[in-house]
DNA sequence: GCCGTTTTCGGCCCGACTGTTTTCAGTCG
């Protein structure tokens, strides 16, 4: 496997996942397999780059790096290589290691194949297999068969086909939403439920994990099984079916007694890295945990409710987009987890685009300013701030860009009275201005004046490396009218890489000069990731959370930002539009 | 190889499903 001193997490733990396959092979210890694979997986869902904590000597604070993994590591950073690793990669056809991206082929399997048919380059492995699986020479192997020939032919072809891309929240919920539908148009059904990262509310779901109670399983399977848009059947036993949709996406099922059903909501929530040190927990209580329950000595108690199987262990319910053991455990255990805030929290949006008619730097609203305020209230919203992005640099004159502002000012005033007069809400005069890549705002001071304030973002220029762009959003964060910073990882899900900003450093300047970071609820952004929310919230550092809104039914996206805030345990203290309109105003110092 | 208010040694989460076997290994979550 090719390493260099300039690897991202998804290639460290790519290495680890290798390591931990190659002993597997040379039969070494089963807990040393598995403490390379629970490494490798921690590096995979770290919050920084392991590089940055090399650099810090931290990197045993990652959960499962020890002494000796830290040290490969280290010897990794320093010298591009690490020759233990090389050693044991040794006598090992590398094609292997190719194969095993294909799924039902894990290490043993991908060893004997490419052993067998001496695939040893990395790069052709997958393709001479699937050469020979058309040839039909792997059914004559000793172990295979016609099946799992055809098996590995179909997870080539779905290899090939691998644009396949996580779904966002929004587009799981509405799937999962129209299956669950279905299922409980079946009397067998009695209860349905969304569960694994769905329910954990994660950014981009993978798969669909769904949970039914039943009294007759075998009937509720039979009606899952008639859902038109399943294209193949994957898996399927007595109490859990795993089918492909002709939307290309994968459905898990399980079917459970209405008892048991608080067990297997805990269960297949997860995360596994959740329900693993649950059961650590369990077993030095002489207890087992398994989604059927708490078995004490021969004895398994079922829990209809969740929340009395976590208070049978001894901790409080701990809520779903907490449990990716990031301390949650310990903190229910305590009875110390955090009040997170809820969309009921939330008193208004003061991030949405209108259609107020000029060349703006990039998008315009859709609806109007009147349309908006109209929605807003439906939400039951305190107040509702208007961001518009500033007028196009290249299309006008500094005086043109001030007085547009102007007359897009006395549009809002006019607006503004008669909301306040008529509904009771409160209207906001802010826009998005584009920090340029060498700091400076793209609107003229005169013109920044006329606001109530300004909410800023970068929108171009987004490689720029660490020191630059740090000081870059530092510079034009300083200005007195700036006071949120949209967007700040401004990464584009499936699209476009975070920025490699400072953030320690932002976040100190933020808690200094009293600077708010956005969490912005647009489903592709997600901006702040919950797990830098989650270090800024530690220190203290307040957010907005927004819906970025360029349409009056995007106003509803606010959940999704919501979530982002609660995976990254923020509390509604936490969050400034969780304030009635009097605080809020004082804090932003609007006039 | 990691880890620690019952341990610095001696443990390490738990079960479903498939295919190829005829009691289980491999993979997955």
């Amino acid at each position: 496997m090719k390493t260099s001193k300039n690897m991202t997490n998804q290639q460290v733990a790519k290495l680890l996942k290798t390591v931990a396959a190659a002993y597997e092979i040379k039969k070494q210890n089963r807990f040393k397999v598995a403490a390379y694979q629970k490494a490798a997986a921690s590096v995979e869902h770290a919050s920084s780059e392991v590089k940055d904590l090399w650099e810090e000597d931290r990197l045993t604070s990652l959960p499962g790096v020890g002494k000796n993994i830290a040290a490969h590591l280290d010897e990794l950073f320093k010298t591009g290589k690490v020759k233990h690793f090389e050693q044991i990669f040794k006598g090992l056809p590398q094609g292997m290691f190719s194969l095993m991206d294909l799924s039902g082929v894990g290490p043993k399997t991908a060893h004997k194949l490419s052993r067998q048919f001496k695939l040893k380059a990395p790069a052709t492995a997958v393709k001479k297999l699937a050469q020979l699986a058309q040839k039909g020479k792997i059914q004559q192997l000793e172990g295979f068969g016609k099946e799992s020939e055809q098996d590995i032919l179909r997870s080539i072809k779905e290899f090939a086909g691998r644009g396949k891309q996580r779904m966002s929240l929004p587009y799981a919920q509405t799937l999962a939403r129209k299956i669950i539908d279905f299922l409980k148009q079946s009397a067998a059904v009695l209860e349905a439920e969304p569960l694994g990262s769905l329910r954990r509310q994660t950014p981009t779901v993978g798969d669909i994990d769904l949970a039914v109670a039943t009294k007759d399983p075998p009937a509720a399977v039979k009606h899952f099984l008639s859902f038109p848009q399943i294209k193949k059947i994957t898996d399927q036993g007595k109490k859990k079916v795993t089918v492909n949709l002709t939307t290309g996406h994968q459905i898990d099922v399980r079917f459970h007694s209405p008892d048991e059903f608080g067990a297997l909501l805990q269960h297949f929530t997860g995360s596994k890295n959740h329900n693993i040190r649950l059961r650590q927990i369990a077993q030095k209580k002489k207890l087992s945990v398994s989604e059927y329950g708490i078995k004490k000595k021969a004895k398994t108690l079922k829990f209809p409710q969740e929340k009395e199987f976590y208070q049978f262990l001894g901790m409080d319910w701990i809520p779903p987009e907490l449990r990716e053991d990031r301390g949650e455990i310990e903190a229910a255990q305590k009875h110390q987890l955090p009040h997170l805030v809820q969309l009921a929290d939330i008193k208004g949006d003061l991030h949405v685009h209108t259609d107020f008619q000029f060349k703006t730097s990039h998008d315009l609203g859709i609806d109007s300013m009147k349309t908006l305020v109209r929605i807003a209230k439906q939400l039951n919203y305190q107040y509702l701030g208007f961001a518009d992005h500033n007028p196009s640099l290249s299309s006008y004159s500094p005086q043109q860009i001030i007085d547009i502002i102007k007359t897009r000012k006395s549009k809002i005033e006019e607006i503004k009275s008669s909301s306040e007069k008529n509904m009771k809400i409160r209207v906001i005069n802010l826009l998005e201005v584009d920090i340029r890549p060498d700091g400076s705002l793209a609107v003229p001071d005169k013109g920044l004046e006329e606001l109530d304030l300004a909410i800023v973002a970068i929108h171009s220029s987004f490689k720029q490396p660490k020191k630059t762009i740090t000081q870059r959003v530092l510079t034009g964060l300083a200005h007195p009218k700036a006071k949120i910073f949209a967007h700040p990882a401004s990464r584009k899900i499936n699209h476009r890489p975070a920025i490699d900003l400072d953030w320690e450093k932002l976040f100190d300047f933020c808690l200094k000069n009293q600077k708010i970071l956005e969490i912005n609820s647009w489903p592709d952004r997600l901006d702040l990731p919950d797990t830098l929310v989650r270090q800024a919230v530690k220190k203290g550092v307040k957010f907005v959370i927004t819906t970025d809104s360029h349409a009056f039914d995007q106003l509803k996206l606010m959940t999704y930002g919501v979530a982002v805030a609660r995976r990254g345990w923020a509390e509604p203290k936490d969050i400034i539009n969780t304030l009635p309109w009097l605080k809020l105003k004082s804090i932003l110092k609007i006039e």
